[in-house]
RNA sequence: GUGGAUGUAGUUCAGUUGGUAGAGCACCUGUUUGUGGCACAGGUUGUCGCGGGUUCGAGCCCCGUCAUCCACCCCA
């Protein structure tokens, strides 16, 4: 027997009808907020992730399933949403439109790790990305769909919220970083002697405990930003007050992914093991340009799917549609001819053998119908089917032409 | 990539000191060949993850391998 991939599953009935709920429900939510849905392929050229997400991110340096096609390209499978969405984006050419973009997606995405809870290598996010505005009340109200989604969904979440700098403080602040780091450096873990040069920021969020006691006394970027982010910073903070919605301020989260800049944020729920965040995502200010196109500020988030499935409760399934069944071997035609009718405005379920009346009663149960529809002897003499209501319980005879 | 636990029926699991497999649920049939969910009776289902080794004999012991789960790491 063949399996699936190690970390890929196969998701069927109660399983995909959550899947289906929670896309549904985020796609009504971000449509209220003018996102259309885009489609992008999968498959990108490697060179993509490796100048959007970054050269030195784990995701790109150890986690991609890349591969050379057989034109000899260098491809992978899209480890995230947003590079493909902002290369969608520039080549479309829609950063010469002056007008504002607004996208939604959803789809599966790879990476090769070990497989745990709420980890699989291929999993599946809903996001959304919109260009060209500049604004943090744009900020504030992306966090703020998110919260409606989680809402509609019935799931509870923490929200962290941290800036990143711009270009006007982050390279200062990073050299400043590299200058403390550099003098307690005998104290950090190898990773993160490493991470020194390449990528210092992501020091600060260092799951060894050794190295967090060095860094409580490390320069915090909240502290070193301009004024510009400062004042965008401290405006997001008001708005969420205003709005009542609870956050931490979390001076230690980095957005894994090297395109983020100001405001990062992430949702997370104590509810589902240690892969606890449940959506994640900031403002890509210079993502468009380094992927070749006019500089146009852009925000955007993910959710993980899967993550939200384990925290999702459906409603109980209702009885739905008619089951309909024969108990003479000619009454078959009939049925088919009654069904293909009826499936223009119900689910309808036709049982093809005929059987005993008791069989059917049962097998109307276990297709959770709302109505039995049967044709006996008596039924196929008078022109009639026989019908029950299995809630209320009431039962009638109706003449064939009368459905 | 590192560590720990676990792989036995469709499913959840039991299987005592090694003696050729069992339970609940599910499924099928029946308990009035025209009244479902409940109850009762009966029945079906297994390369005991895979490969090798030890042994007269392995689900049980040993080695390897694959997979799953959990944690680290990373992230949605």
């Amino acid at each position: 027997m063949i399996q699936p991939l190690r970390g890929m599953k196969d998701l069927t009935f109660e399983e995909s009808d959550r899947f289906v709920h929670i896309v549904k429900t985020a796609i009504t939510v971000a449509r209220s907020y003018g996102y259309n849905y885009i489609e992008t392929p999968i498959l990108e050229e490697t060179a993509l992730f490796k100048r959007s997400v970054g050269d030195s991110s784990d995701i790109v340096t150890k986690e991609m399933y890349q591969f050379e096609d057989k034109g000899g390209n260098d491809v992978c499978m899209r480890p995230e949403g947003t590079a493909g969405i902002v290369r969608a984006f520039v080549s479309a050419k829609l950063d010469r439109q002056p007008m504002k973009q607004k996208f939604y997606y959803y789809g599966p995405m790879f990476r090769y790790e070990r497989p745990q809870k709420g980890r699989l290598r291929a999993f599946h996010q809903f996001g959304c990305e919109s260009f060209g505005e500049a604004s943090v009340y744009e900020d504030f109200t992306v966090i703020v769909m998110i919260g409606q989604i989680f809402d509609a969904l019935g799931i509870g979440y923490d929200l962290l919220i941290n800036s990143l700098g711009c270009q006007d403080c982050m390279p200062a602040y990073r050299e400043k970083l590299v200058g403390f780091l550099t003098t307690i450096r005998s104290d950090l873990c190898e990773d993160c002697n490493r991470r020194i040069s390449t990528n210092p920021i992501r020091v600060l969020d260092c799951k060894n405990e050794h190295c967090q006691a060095h860094l409580t006394d490390s320069p915090k970027l909240i502290h070193a930003l301009c004024d510009s982010c400062d004042t965008d910073f401290n405006t997001l903070t008001a708005l969420l007050d205003k709005a009542e919605i609870r956050y931490t301020v979390d001076t230690n989260l980095v957005r894994g992914l090297d395109y983020y800049n100001k405001t990062a944020f992430e949702f997370v729920s104590n509810e589902i093991g240690s892969q606890s965040a449940i959506a994640g995502g900031g403002r890509y200010d210079k993502l468009v340009e380094y992927l070749d196109g006019k500089p146009t500020p852009g925000i955007g988030f993910a959710l993980g799917i899967e993550r939200i499935m384990a925290l999702v409760q459906m409603p109980r399934k209702q009885r739905e549609g008619y089951y309909m069944g024969a108990m003479v071997p000619e009454a078959i035609d009939i049925l088919l001819r009654l069904a293909s009718r009826k499936r223009l405005e119900d689910k309808v379920t036709v049982e093809y053998n005929s059987k005993g009346f008791k069989s059917h009663m049962k097998g109307a149960d276990k297709a959770h119908a709302r109505y039995a529809l049967l044709i006996g002897e008596d039924e196929l003499a008078n022109g009639t089917v026989w019908l029950k209501d299995l809630e209320t319980k009431e039962e009638q005879s109706i003449r064939i032409d009368a459905l």
